[in-house]
DNA sequence: GCTCTATTTAGACATATGTCGAATTAGATG
DNA sequence: CATCTAATTCGACATATGTCTAAATAGAGC
């Protein structure tokens, strides 16, 4: 399991996190009776609806609560599976793993990045609109090829989907930041060098 | 169980605050391994000794780490038992019941000063120093007692050591704040209008 | 494209919480 | 009892987080 961008400390620290808050348990459980909108959240819990869309990226981020559009309005429910997951590993959590987190190196720009859009079990809540902020999640998805081995279209789509399901759109924008290059039918990493960092992308060389 | 301070949310709640930050976490890894001093978790933590002392409050409140004396120095530890139960329970927590929480009804002067005193399992830090505090965790402890009916010496001192080992001085405390009432070897709840709320205590009606 | 509605984002402000130095307490030791 | 040490408590300050209003966005229906 190399998709995690966090440690296993910080998962958890990120899921106490999210669970420590009145306004956000309350909203599990309102949620768990049925799904409801930004409104009707914030009517029942006495909140603006700011404030509720807030919590919400914060349980989303967790992955412990989804939404579902319908016209303008959003359905979000509670995903049990999610909280049950979190709460299995808070049993398990062997304890003793936990001091091992070193003191608190400072995390770089792609960590913070990616803290928005991925959730604890590794999947995307959806993709950056802004350009630099998609290569970090890009970088991150590279995280499933090693270099000096060859890929398949399929292989290529199924690390993707363990992530996100608009594999195409990512397999090409991976191609795009020269991170990955199709030569015929076959992909292959590219070497670091080509993209690290920030750096504005390389033009397409397919 | 009616033993408890706090309702399941806010049980929920405090536990989850108490996990909620990165060096108690890193705490109880450290503590998972083996008893430290104070000292000890200062120098691995790098934060000063207030500080430690600070968080090991509010993890002991929860029941999660126990302490015990050495000349002047205490060797605290982690207490599995507790993260499990506590563990066990947000697994369970049949987040329904989260909604049930009415929206923040300001907590009385009793409930507040049980707070600090109050583990989360429904057991005794230790008793306040302070009269009036200690009238407070004893109108506690008499939940445990119905009216209208008789104990034996014996039943009053297994509902006691249900939250406190002392339950001796405990159960004379209940006498002298006429909370109790013994006549021949029988203990019988005095009618709540003698003792209720803050009143200072009658002289002991032995 | 304009307008209406539900939601989200941005920025300001308030509250809660963590951290520390200084002062205090509690036990040990002479 | 004076003194030493470990720990705790107190009070000040800094940081993090929650909440709000105002402004921006996104979809639906003209």
């Amino acid at each position: 399991m190399i998709f995690a961008v966090l440690t296993m400390t910080e998962t958890l620290l990120e899921f106490f996190k999210a669970m420590a808050h009145e306004s956000r348990l309350r909203m599990i459980g309102l949620l768990a009776q049925r799904e409801h909108s930004v409104q009707e959240l914030a009517e029942k819990l006495d909140l603006k609806e700011p404030t509720v869309s807030h919590h919400l990226a914060i349980l989303k981020a967790q992955g412990l609560v989804t939404a579902r559009a319908e016209g303008t309005t959003r359905w979000h429910a509670l995903d049990r599976t999610a909280l049950e997951r979190m709460s299995a590993q808070v049993l398990q959590a062997p304890a003793e793993k936990l001091a091992r987190t070193q003191p608190k190196r400072p995390e770089d720009y792609d960590t913070k990045v990616l803290r928005g859009f991925v959730r604890g079990d590794g999947t995307l809540t959806h993709m950056p609109a802004q350009r630099k902020k998609r290569g970090a999640v890009l970088r991150w998805l590279m995280r499933d090829f090693e270099e000096g081995r060859t890929y398949s279209e399929g292989e290529v789509n199924e690390a993707i989907q363990r992530h996100h399901w608009d594999s195409a759109t990512l397999r090409r924008e991976l191609i795009g930041h020269a991170m990955m290059a199709r030569e015929n039918r076959v992909y292959r990493r590219q070497p670091r060098e080509m993209w690290k960092e920030g750096g504005e992308a390389q033009s397409p060389r397919t």
